[in-house]
DNA sequence: AACAGATTGGACTGTCAAGTCCAATCTCGT
DNA sequence: ACGAGATTGGACTTGACAGTCCAATCTGTT
């Protein structure tokens, strides 16, 4: 599944940049839509160099890139995604989604649901890396709405495993709704509906 | 926009068979997983026949095959659609989304979403198609959400507008889960969470 | 029947994309 | 410094695809 290793540290940097850069031509034109040489192109490689770190071709470097759009997901909002332990950060994270999407005028939609979107029937092996990235995003949701629970700011009989996918689900089908439609407004009713069904099992009424 | 219209009954025939087929790709493989071959494979036709009533090309084809996808999925579903004005009645619109996913093997997503996440980002047109699609489609849910208000099942205060749109957009984050995991659980969360967050207004507690 | 226009078959072109190959150059350990 | 192996440049092959073209056939009308 992993292609070449690169050897030394030069080589590192060439792969780096390659999976960089179509990352960022996946996320504007998709997946099928950039060639590999428009991947030469944005990073000023040659087509020896793409199949020397990628022997897999095209699936392949679109495995790396899967698994780093995913990475820069989680890193960028790490420390967000990490404290997702109260109310307040909870509203905070559902601000960050729409001006994110403002600021990108309403484009792109996420990241790592396009790909899966596109992928999803035709490569099973991307279909399941995808997954796994959902399942891991659905974890962190999940740990900040378990610590609420514990420390009483949730019932008891609230799910935060089904509170989370419940809220992935919602901010996935916004973020598509609000691609299609450029405009803001389905990823805040989208968001704010799940955030309201989480609020529908605070301990107290807020 | 629209191209020839076929002026024979036999033409009539050809094209529709072109469009429907086309529908049927573009679902199993994607619009860009579909090539202007396949469809001559699938159809039986000639490349001057595609060309004949779509001088587009191939864009004018997805658009009709859009609108053809759309016209599926209401008619599909339209005695269900029309008359989504109870509690029973959404109940069984649930369990209807679910038990089509399982059918499907959980494959395939929806095919209006499906269209829009891969042609929304490099197709003004079809994006916009495709949010009309959307329209209407939530106008749907609307009106029978405000037959329900107007009966006195939901409460004054209730917008139904604002349900329905957080509503599809969960259909549409639960089926692209749902679609990438291979389980039917997003779908069944999603909706579950879409529709206690529509119960919230009731009227009287359920 | 005969004509006009609709419809059809399928060969052909040009472009673009994936993937192969090999020789040249660089890097690192010794 | 120097050799082995890593890395790189870029030409080349092969195939797929969108789109063009024109001659042949069919259909509805008179």
């Amino acid at each position: 599944m992993d292609g070449n290793v690169p050897m030394t540290s030069r080589g590192r940097r060439t792969r780096a940049k390659i999976v960089d850069a179509t990352a960022d031509l996946v996320f504007e034109r998709g997946a099928t839509g950039t060639s590999l040489d428009d991947v030469r192109a944005a990073t000023g490689t040659s087509k020896s160099q793409l199949f020397h770190y990628f022997p897999g071709g095209k699936r392949e470097l679109l495995a790396a890139v899967a698994e780093r759009q995913t990475e820069r997901v989680f890193d960028a909002q790490r420390p967000t995604l990490e404290k997702l332990d109260s109310w307040a950060a909870l509203r905070r994270w559902r601000n960050g989604v729409i001006a994110l999407q403002r600021q990108l005028h309403c484009a792109g939609g996420c990241p790592i649901g396009s790909m899966a979107n596109e992928l999803a029937e035709h490569d099973p092996q991307l279909r399941s890396l995808l997954a796994e990235s959902f399942a891991t995003w659905q974890s962190y949701i999940e740990r900040g709405l378990a610590a609420m629970r514990d420390r009483g700011q949730l019932r008891r009989d609230a799910d935060p495993a089904t509170l989370a996918l419940a809220t992935i689900a919602a901010l996935q089908g916004g973020l598509l709704l609000t691609k299609t439609t450029r405009t803001t407004r389905p990823i805040e009713v989208a968001l704010d509906a799940a955030l309201a069904h989480v609020r529908s099992f605070a301990a107290s009424p807020r």
